[in-house]
RNA sequence: GCCCAGAUAGCUCAGUUGGUAGAGCAGGGGAUUGAAAAUCCCCGUGUCGGUGGUUCGAUUCCGCCUCUGGGCA
C-alpha cells in the first residue's frame, strides 16, 4: 500500500497560516462547528506548558469545546523542534484519518509547515554538549574564526552562511562534529527525508491583514492586555516552577522574553511595553515575508475591523466545501 | 524677570576646526533544513527650531525670536 493512493482517497488536510494577531485561532473554532475538522496546532510556543498568556493559547473553555493538538506537549525547559513536529503532525495525521475526520493545522510557525511539507534531511538532533563546547570555542577565538573552519569544511555551506549568524554556523558545525559528514552533504546527496511520507495532500490558505497599520494597532492592543490579564505573573510562576535560563528557546520568545529581562532588572516597565509589542511586530513582519513566497497560497484578505465576530470568507467557505467533499 | 544648557531622521542622540550630515532603536524588504515567537542579511534627503547678519558659501560663527529643561530671584 503507497501513501500516492492514500493521498488521493484522503481528503486534503487543510492548513491555515497567518501572521500573529490576525484571527487564526477564531477562525479554526469557527470552522470546527460546521465541518468535521480535528484541530493540529503549528506553533513553536504553544507546545510549552504554562505558556499560556503570552503565547495566546486558546482558553481552557475554548479548548474544552474544540480540542487542539500538540499544545501542552512539552517543559519550558525542554526544547522542541521542527523534526519532533514533523513525526508528532504525522502520527495525528494518521490517527484523524482513522477516525474520518479531516485535519486542520492551525498556526504561524512557518518553518513548522515548511518541515512537514518538505520534510527535513535525515540528520541528528541537536546535541547540548557539542553546542556548549562550540558556544566555549567561540568565546575564545571568535565566529569569525568557526566560519574560516566552516570554509575549509563545507565552502557551499560557508556562502550560504554568514559570519554574523552564530546559530547556523553552530548548526553546521554540530552536524560535522557529529557526523564526520558537512551539511551540504546530507543536504544534497541524501535524498531520503525523515520519517513516514505525509498520507494527506496539504491545502494551504493564508490569512493576511488588509492593513499592516492596522495589524500594528491589534498587535499593541494584545500586548497591552496580555500585561493586564497577569503576563508578567505568569513568568513568575515558570520561573518557580521550572528550571528556565534566558537562553531556552522557550524564554527567547517573544514577550516571554521581553517580561524575563524586565524581572531580571534590564529595563523598566515602559521600556517593557515598547520591545513587547516591537518585538511582536517583527515576529508578524518575518511571518509574512514566509507566506509571500509561499507556493500555492490560497490568500484570505482580513479586515480586523470588527474584533469580536470573525467573518467567514465566503471564498474560504466555497473552497472548504469543495475540499471536503 | 535674569542666567545657563538644549533644539539635527518617527524616537534617543552624535557630528560638521564653515563646503547642506550619521549611529542605535523603531520602520520596510529579504533569507530561512532538529532553537524558528529563533538567528541573520540589505535599506538613512532630514526646511540640521524660526529669522536677520558675516561669508564665495551657514546646519556649523554672531544677533534677535520661539519652545523645552535646569538654576537664581
Amino acid at each position: 500500500m503507497t501513501n500516492q493512493i492514500d493521498q488521493t482517497e484522503l481528503p486534503p488536510a487543510i492548513c491555515l497560516l497567518g501572521p500573529t494577531g490576525t484571527g487564526k485561532t477564531a477562525l479554526a473554532m469557527k470552522l470546527v462547528q460546521e465541518y468535521p475538522f480535528e484541530i493540529i496546532s503549528v506553533d513553536s510556543a504553544l507546545v510549552y506548558r504554562g505558556f499560556d498568556i503570552g503565547s495566546g493559547k486558546p482558553s481552557r473553555a475554548q479548548l474544552a469545546l474544540v480540542p487542539h493538538h500538540l499544545l501542552d506537549i512539552r517543559d519550558p525547559n525542554d526544547p522542541y523542534s521542527a523534526s519532533d513536529f514533523r513525526q508528532d503532525a504525522i502520527a495525528l495525521l494518521h490517527d484523524i484519518n482513522s477516525q474520518g475526520k479531516i485535519p486542520l493545522l492551525v498556526g504561524g510557525t512557518m518553518l513548522y509547515f515548511k518541515a512537514l511539507r518538505d520534510g527535513l534531511a535525515v540528520m541528528p538532533a541537536a546535541s547540548a554538549t557539542v553546542r556548549q563546547a562550540l558556544i566555549d570555542e567561540a568565546g575564545q577565538v571568535g565566529w569569525e574564526a568557526l566560519h574560516k573552519r566552516l570554509e575549509k569544511l563545507d565552502p557551499v555551506a560557508a556562502i550560504r552562511i554568514h559570519p554574523n549568524d552564530p546559530q547556523r554556523l553552530q548548526r553546521a558545525l554540530e552536524v560535522w562534529e557529529l557526523t564526520g559528514s558537512t551539511l551540504t552533504e546530507l543536504h544534497t546527496t541524501q535524498l531520503a527525508k525523515q520519517g513516514p511520507a505525509l498520507p494527506n495532500k496539504l491545502h494551504f490558505f493564508g490569512l493576511v491583514p488588509n492593513e499592516r497599520a492596522r495589524l500594528h494597532e491589534v498587535i499593541s492592543e494584545r500586548f497591552l492586555l496580555m500585561l493586564q490579564t497577569g503576563l508578567i505573573n505568569e513568568v513568575c510562576q515558570l520561573r518557580q516552577r521550572f528550571p528556565l535560563t534566558s537562553s531556552l528557546p522557550a524564554i527567547r520568545s517573544v514577550g516571554y522574553r521581553q517580561v524575563w529581562d524586565y524581572l531580571e532588572g534590564a529595563y523598566d516597565y515602559s521600556t517593557l511595553v515598547e520591545k513587547g509589542i516591537a518585538a511582536t511586530r517583527q515576529l508578524a513582519k518575518r511571518q509574512l515575508t514566509w507566506m509571500r513566497s509561499w507556493p500555492e497560497l490560497e490568500l484570505l484578505p482580513i479586515s480586523l475591523c470588527s474584533k469580536d465576530e470573525f467573518f467567514l470568507p465566503p471564498a474560504l467557505k466555497a473552497i472548504i466545501e469543495a475540499a471536503t467533499k
